[in-house]
DNA sequence: ACCTTATTTAAAATCGTTCTAAACTGCTTG
DNA sequence: CAAGCAGTTTAGAACGATTTTAAATAAGGT
């Protein structure tokens, strides 16, 4: 009498995936329930390593990369570089800003219109803009 | 008849240098040369290993990263992380903002004032605002 | 069930950077 | 201007994050 009821979330994340065109693997279904079943967030791969070694999935690291690489490459999450020389990995795709903490390397969600930026610099020729990102380093 | 006249360049640096406590030695003023006799630069760890090489000084590459980070820390230098995991030094270590074009890894900067950014929202509780940095990605 | 292809894997490789311990150099003092 | 000490440089090893490899496994269609 375990699970007898269809889960909604993961059959959520297996449509998902599949709007991807990524086979919804036990691997992939995994890291799409830590990262895509509550709010945004953001994740490094060893975090997300912890988080899937704590329930006690086996998987390879060099498949969380693979995943996570995947993910952002369709569009699913973006990619943050900050001063660690880690990188990050954010759950919110839309076009927004950070706060950032140096001290504990944690970024802050900032709606994109909570910053205004009207009068932008013209893009150097031959160049257009593709975004905008503010980070306000805290302390 | 080589170099008879003292070189002013290098005895600007090597007071520099002292200014900030560290002593004029070969090595620190050849990369003091590279960074800071011409206008502002954005370069890497590697991309002055291959300049030093190509003027045909030897320069163990743990002396340069050395070197980058002590500039940096008595603030000759600022530390820009983009989304290659590449750290990259900028001699402009004033308030001020980039363009920055992925496909060629090179920033441009923009004077702080050609961005208005006048209604930031505010810190986070127990923290406050150490610097805005915006990052304008071109295409 | 079978087959094909995508996916996962462990392990090695790579890349940027830092550390180590020994050699060396700039500076001060006698 | 020689000696000595602290600061600096060095080659090479070590490191941490990430990618690649080639072989094993699993998904989905027939």
């Amino acid at each position: 009498m375990l699970d007898q009821k269809p889960n909604k979330t993961q059959d959520r994340h297996t449509d998902l995936l599949r709007q991807f065109h990524l086979r919804p693997t036990r691997q992939r279904l995994a890291l799409a329930d830590l990262l895509f079943s509550g709010p945004c967030r953001h994740v490094s791969a060893e975090q997300l390593r912890l988080e899937i070694k704590n329930k006690g999935i086996i998987m390879s690291l060099a498949t969380i990369y693979n995943t996570l690489n995947q993910f952002t490459k369709v569009g699913l999450l973006h990619e943050i570089n900050l001063d660690n020389n880690v990188t990050y990995f954010d759950t919110n795709t839309d076009h927004h800003h950070h706060f950032f903490d140096p001290k504990t390397n944690k970024l802050i969600d900032i709606p994109r219109d909570a910053i205004s930026l009207n009068a932008l610099p013209d893009a150097p020729d031959g160049h257009d803009i593709e975004r905008v990102d503010v980070i306000i380093r805290l302390y």
